[in-house]
DNA sequence: TAGATTGTTAATCGATTAACAATC
DNA sequence: TAGATTGTTAATCGATTAACAATC
């Protein structure tokens, strides 16, 4: 396995893994590179070129096992794993995201859930109580937590961002419109929901 | 201005516009992009190949006066057209950005908001009705709606998408983790968390 | 004018596609 | 075995960076 693979591929291996997952479910046995390429509107040379990053999960004159590629690639994006995560902002887009099950199901366990406003402290969201911004960092350091999910306004987004790099936090889902400066090895995945709608109006132009 | 622009170039304006609305806001009234490469982690070689393709917005000697870039990279966005939009599905995402304010900002309108669940049908967001799904497609040639964002589950999506088409929507922004298969001519934004949120998970592998 | 910085061309780098020998 | 399809190398394409003449 390749050191260091370009996230130009790594972009790819969810929708790999979805049109797999959903092969698998219709009872598809095997695929070929070929085949594949057609579903998804790719090159099958792309195909193989980003699986063979990882290893050789094909078979020549075969294709590829659908349900051993589906797992393969699920160990790769580190599915196998339970990560375990804390939501920052109990507003609308936190409780989106605390009450979407699918998270769950693919092992991202919501353990907590925080919010500056009194008014929102002591509500539960699936059975998750939300707790007040003091308790955050006693909060993951007690429960050993991954990812922080960071739904709140760009204005406190930078100094919670702060505080969860002090609490040694793996990784920030960074939904808010700032860029965060963290140490390297702190992960930073963005959603800027705005920057994609965007993208849609430039694509809209003159229609 | 070049005909076809890679959507690599497109994918850095939202950004591009970011930063100086913030530089804007704090008074700033020139930039070179030296200046603005540092503040943004790129090159400066970047930045001006980038808005060269739009036009010379720059001075020699000078730099880029802040104030008119952000108005061109907005006007590039279409961010100086209103834009006409119906939330399709009033879960608790659509529900979140349904009260996004900063969208109807942006010259982003929500006119309706439909779900086929009866529950949720005759509920108010932000002053605008939820109703059903049954006055969709008349609601979207009556109010001449632009964009439709698509916050439903993905077993439905395939099914309303075809829909929106008939109804001739020009953009869909699209929540549901499927790949809607539709016309050329209409635009579809994928904004796919699940993906989003195994790149995370892979970038995070042996940490 | 001299200095600064753009706009733009040329060079480099990386990602995608094509081709085919290896092999099931 | 013959046919099919992978794994992998080579060729192409496109995007990024460097360089510098034009010009404010």
């Amino acid at each position: 396995m390749d050191i260091n693979i370009s996230q130009a591929v790594i972009r790819r291996l969810p929708r790999y893994y979805r049109y797999l997952g959903e092969l698998k479910d219709e009872g598809v046995l095997r695929i070929s590179s070929r085949e594949l390429s057609e579903l998804m509107h790719v090159t099958a040379s792309q195909i193989r070129q980003d699986l063979n990053h990882f290893g050789g999960f094909g078979q020549q004159g075969y294709g590829y096992n659908v349900r051993n590629l589906y797992d393969e690639i699920g160990k790769i994006l580190g599915l196998d794993k339970n990560h375990k995560l804390v939501v920052i902002g109990a507003g609308h887009l936190g409780q989106a995201l605390s009450n979407y099950v699918n998270f769950e199901r693919r092992g991202f366990h919501i353990l907590g859930i925080f919010d500056k406003n009194p008014d929102l402290v002591g509500m539960k969201i699936r059975d998750v109580l939300v707790s007040p911004m003091e308790e955050l960092e006693s909060f993951i350091a007690t429960n050993d937590i991954d990812i922080a999910v960071l739904t709140i306004p760009k204005t406190s987004a930078v100094d919670v961002a702060k505080t969860l790099v002090k609490s040694n936090i793996k990784a920030i889902w960074n939904f808010a419109h700032v860029d965060l400066a963290v140490p390297d090895d702190v992960i930073v995945e963005n959603v800027h929901l705005s920057e994609s709608l965007m993208r849609l109006s430039y694509n809209l132009r003159g229609k």
